[in-house]
DNA sequence: AGCCATAGTTGAAACGTTTCAATTCTTGGG
DNA sequence: CCCAAGAATTGAAACGTTTCAACTATGGCT
């Protein structure tokens, strides 16, 4: 492999020479200048990533890790995310280092290890949640990194979020338009930070249409398919003047849940009771009947955060440390007018 | 961030004791030990990756990219991937680096760079194909790479892959044990490697069982969901003596395809037409009815790739350069008896 | 003619490691 | 009491860059 000596050598010059005339940094002739490209053209001289982070103290590589899930769950959107933050991040010169996230022991250990070994110049978190440990380490030791996603309200550090509680929002002002006015939501635990903003979200679009909530419509339970379908049976269970026409959800994987809970009783979704999901993963599209749901901006989020934390390992000001941005409603036939309006 | 200088110093000896001490790669005695280590501790000193790298002219990243794929399709295999390769890297303290494939131009171009910039110290490639000119290109090169998929026979280089047509022979198999005979395959377009297994599978399993192929059975098209669809339309058009009574697809998506089009004719998968997919989603066990697939050992061939990757790199000798592993059949219920038989 | 600014170029230091070769220190054998 | 051998330790070079400071021409100006 070629280093930038032998293409000192071959163009007659120093090595400082040729390092000017490669990254435009002084005043060189026209004449070394053609020289010195031609020899390290000839040469297919690329300058060494490695020898160049230890002089400048920076890796160019960003870290990112996400949490693996069980077989029966899916991650809606590793594919699209990361794939639109390693562009980002190679129009700039820089790449993305992923690494597991460990299921025991210290989350922010590999963090550590990352950091202090000088292996990476900032980090991309996703799937934040409240009193995370991961921003709290890297906020105590000052480190750059962006979230997706939010934490504690009172933590300042920059992050790009979904607005989800307008997610939610947007699905219950859909049912609502469509007839509906007993409208259940299928929320998760109340340790979950995104859950509550799409549980909000909810709420405020029930209030907005003046429609009172039953307690027995809010069914808090974990991400799962079984558990959205057990959700469903509860609310099927309640008398009929309670009874929910259209439920709201937190993923389409619980949404899923809850359309084969009304197969099994014999019910159609879109037709009898009206089902919204979150995420609007690729499979969203083909269920029976396809599902209305909530897609985020995923190659939004995944170009914004690298881009914000470019900025913020460069030392520049970030125009805005808070980002929300809006998902969009996609309306398929799982939500329909109920027969019984 | 402390340099082993700071260790040194701090220790009372030389920065070679110290780097002696934590490398345990020389003599040293117990007391000096003990000091430097302490030193180091209270430091909290780590090695600098940087200066590691250049020294030992090897980064201890490898490489990793993959197509992305259009919004209605799904990449089954990116995060199960990913992750074991991510985990079996981090015990041999390697990480992965993963770029974006560019839609045009080039295919290689990424990887010369990295190549190129001593970045990586070598590749993971997935969705090999024939004549795959990222194999050829680093083959030529000489560079280490290992793939997760198969390339030109007479293409010599280390690779691990399913072994596809094990696959489909178990899926015909377990479909003849049913009781059918009709058995069509919806088959990818001739272009594809892997299809091209697959399809031999289901070849070898009709001749194994002893029953004739009607040539109307073989339907090729591409991976979508749409193109399954269709294709079963097109079974269902044949006139009933020639129309199959179960179908095996090259994909879930494909299968899921296939099942719409059953229940757009009124027709029930796993009643009416026994359907079988492949890969296994996570969704593919919620679908109505549950999809019948065959299982990739995923995390194997992740944590197998990687092994050998670093095999390859530190020179080791390879036990076997091609390695084949067994999927695995998941019988749902969109397989059964035909009613028809 | 003399001086100074500037364009163009270079030598050398530094980034933080590892490791070779050399040095010091100990110890046991003759 | 000296020497050789070995153990323990160190100085310095090297990995491949970037960049500071210094140097040499070349002109322009007084």
């Amino acid at each position: 492999m070629p280093t930038i000596r032998d293409v000192a050598r071959r163009a007659g010059v120093s090595i400082a020479t040729v390092s000017y005339v490669l990254n435009e940094s002084a005043p060189i002739s026209e004449e070394t200048r053609a020289r010195v490209l031609a020899a390290a053209a000839e040469l297919g001289y690329r300058p060494s990533a490695l020898a160049r982070s230890l002089r400048a103290r920076q890796s160019h590589i960003i870290g990112y890790s996400w949490h693996h899930v069980p077989r029966d769950h899916w991650h809606p959107i590793l594919d699209p995310f990361l794939y639109s933050m390693a562009q980002a991040a190679e129009t700039e010169g820089y790449h993305i280092l992923t690494f597991a996230q460990p299921t025991d022991g210290n989350p922010w250990l590999p963090y550590q290890e990352l950091m202090l070994t000088g292996r990476v110049d900032g980090f991309i978190l996703s799937e934040t949640n409240r009193n995370d440990p991961r921003v709290r380490y890297l906020l105590d030791r000052d480190f750059p990194f962006v979230a997706f996603g939010r934490a504690n309200e009172e933590w300042d550090f920059p992050y790009v979020d979904v607005d989800n509680a307008a997610g939610t929002r947007m699905a219950v002002e859909h049912l609502v338009e469509l007839g509906h006015r007993r409208i259940a939501v299928i929320a998760w635990p109340e340790d979950s930070l995104t859950g509550s903003y799409r549980l909000q979200g909810y709420l405020e679009g029930m209030a907005a249409a003046g429609f009172p909530v039953d307690p027995a419509w809010i069914v808090r339970t974990e991400h799962a398919e079984a558990a959205g379908r057990q959700a469903m049976q509860a609310l099927l269970a309640l008398p009929p003047d309670r009874r929910p026409t259209a439920v709201v959800t937190m993923s389409d994987l619980m949404a899923i849940g809850a359309m084969n809970a009304l197969y099994e009783a014999g019910l159609q979704p879109g037709r009898d009771v009206s089902v919204v999901g979150f995420d609007d993963v690729p499979m969203a599209q083909y269920l029976h009947p396809p599902l209305t749901t909530v897609r985020q901006p995923i190659a939004e989020v995944g170009a914004n955060v690298v881009q914000m934390l470019l900025r913020l390992i460069r030392g520049e000001p970030l125009p805005e440390r808070r980002v929300l941005l809006l998902p969009r409603l996609i309306v398929r036939e799982s939500s329909g007018k109920c027969q019984a309006l």
